[in-house]
DNA sequence: ACACCTTATTAGAAAGCCCAAACTATATTT
DNA sequence: AAATATAGTTTGGGCTTTCTAATAAGGTGT
């Protein structure tokens, strides 16, 4: 048997932290969050919840009175925060960057968010600054995995952009592919 | 109560999963596959294997006879290998493009691995081979994600890597420059 | 062949997450 | 206020994965 400090130190599971975003967000939406919206958010029955709010109360997440609306703890709220972070990063790296559709990268994102640590989380998001910013790759270049994907492989496309994203060089770059194909 | 049928169409857990990838690539770095190892592999206690492996049985993913060898069937092969593509490709993401230490990858790729369904897989292989092949891009374009993670950004290190690109063109890009920066 | 050590299995229990059915509280309608 | 509808809870049970302790099988060495 384990003692209350055991109890507050056990590392949060995945259907903890979903329950924890799922408050979070509802809590943004609606004015009061309550055990239907919860059930209905995660696909769950009532029940379920109830029993779920019962256990993150006893740790400390949300503050729980039965009948009672219930709200995050600090505690809580950081952690719903930091999951939603997660979830929407990781959503967003599969629309943005592999072109996932949004329903799939939804769902997958809901159970990646689980799989990856902060630190790992920070990297995506730098990768996807990264990519966003270097003038070289830019996120019109994007556009081209599309038709790499599609179509095989055609470097032709990437020297294209590499082209226009010269921009104010134009004309001299003309020159510079004749060089190149010289060469 | 549910009959053979239904056990053998439920979804398999990440659990499941998991047991099938480390038979899998147990059984390509040894001459036989024993409980010992799967239950080192996995962090396990061997009853825990013991009690897996006849659930794996049942389901038609293992040949297995108590204190006999055991082996893959043709469709625990299929998702062990499946699981074990998953984990390489994710680990392979997360160490080249994201720069992640070994040892991180491969614990989150481990997770994650449950996550992505095998079309955002491949989506995630395209996606690097694009960032491979694509000319404007390339393998050594990644250095410098860690030179924009570490001293912020600085469009200036990609311009570089632009004009070392162009290879051929490296006078004349000296000169495209030079326009650049008058415009 | 016997004893010993390693490997594997069974039995029993706990934790986590879920459900259906039955019950209770709260809210709404008349 | 009584009747009804909706929301929430309790009870008891199922399934999965894990564990420890106890037992059994297999392999080794003398």
């Amino acid at each position: 048997m384990q003692n209350k400090d055991d109890i507050l130190k056990k590392p949060l599971t995945p259907a903890m932290e979903d329950y924890l975003e799922a408050i979070f967000n509802l809590g943004k939406e609606k004015r009061v969050v309550r055990v239907k919206d919860i059930a209905k958010r995660l696909g769950v029955k009532m029940p379920t919840v109830t029993n779920m709010l019962k256990t993150l109360s006893k740790r400390e997440l949300i503050d729980y009175e039965k009948y009672e609306y219930l709200e995050l703890t600090k505690k809580g709220l950081d952690v719903g925060k930091e999951i939603h972070r997660r979830h929407h990063t990781l959503r967003s790296f599969l629309t943005d960057m592999l072109n996932i559709d949004f329903k799939t990268a939804d769902e997958e994102a809901c159970k990646m968010e689980h799989a990856v640590s902060a630190s790992t989380l920070d990297r995506f998001i730098e990768f996807m600054e990264f990519i966003q910013f270097c003038p070289r790759v830019g996120l019109d270049w994007l556009k081209y995995f599309d038709e790499y994907r599609l179509h095989g492989q055609e470097p032709d496309k990437c020297l294209a952009r590499m082209k226009e994203f010269a921009g104010g060089f134009k004309v001299r770059i003309k020159t510079m592919q004749k060089v190149g194909e010289e060469k």
